[in-house]
DNA sequence: GAAACTGTACTAACACACATAGTACAGTTA
DNA sequence: TAACTGTACTATGTGTGTTAGTACAGTTTC
């Protein structure tokens, strides 16, 4: 469900992070869920407990999972759409990253054809979406 | 001429880099024009003579400048057109975050509005550009 | 109640990257 | 010769990420 990336430079905890909130985005993971425990994700990505507590800290501190003790940890209700709201306000990125591109020297045709290839994979997952 | 966020996650080298990078793109920096020595460019910046030697070898190893014992360091020629390639090499990047952002909930519709809104500050730099 | 699970809270230690401090050497320029 | 240039090196400090180990409290199941 989850992949580690070693080399990469994000934090694994990051790294976890990342991919639990794009789960939730994608509808892979619903709200009210239960996540994986502390202990059995640890296993399966061979990282220590303490890495998982970690994330799942940060995802707590977010309001993006609630963590019961003895329960478990859940998927809060109507994160979705604060990823989606948040995801909005990511839009500057873009916009920044595109800038950065077109100051090298590349297009601005070439910059619009790159953004509207996104989205050509999206149809696989939205089918267990809406 | 350089500036530096001590509170980025980027190490100070790496800003420097990319900074220097970004000058030459924008014309800022000529093809053969020299840098300011390690010395005097670590008292501008108030960081250590290090750093900006880690930042200088970092360019000299990517091509992007060439450092000459005892004269200085010097934009190398080509290097515009080697920035602007890399640049559309990462036009994937871009894919990529607007593909995240669409998983998100983002629409398409705002996605490319968001990448359409970039360049609008191009036009300052332009004119000493080409 | 006992066992097995859950999250949580610690301390200690290690590794790594980044940055600083200081010194020294060799080449270039004036 | 003096003042600059890049380069190389060691030592040190610091912060972050991660691991290791232990312990405690709440929940579930039998």
């Amino acid at each position: 469900m989850l992949y580690i990336d070693v080399m990469s430079r994000t934090p694994v905890y990051e790294q976890i992070c990342d991919q639990i909130k794009k789960l939730v985005s994608v509808g892979l993971l619903k709200e009210g869920e239960q996540l994986p425990s502390v202990r059995s994700l640890s296993i399966e990505l061979s990282v220590n407990p303490n890495t998982i507590q970690k994330a799942y800290g940060e995802l707590d501190a977010m309001g993006i999972v609630t963590s019961v003790p003895g329960k478990g940890c859940f998927v809060m209700p109507g994160t979705k759409e604060k990823l989606c709201a948040h995801a909005r306000r990511r839009l500057s990125e873009l916009t920044e990253l595109a800038s950065e591109l077109m100051a090298a020297g590349v297009s601005r045709e070439e910059i619009i054809e790159a953004a509207m290839a996104a989205g050509s994979e999206k149809e696989t997952a939205d089918d267990n979406n809406n």
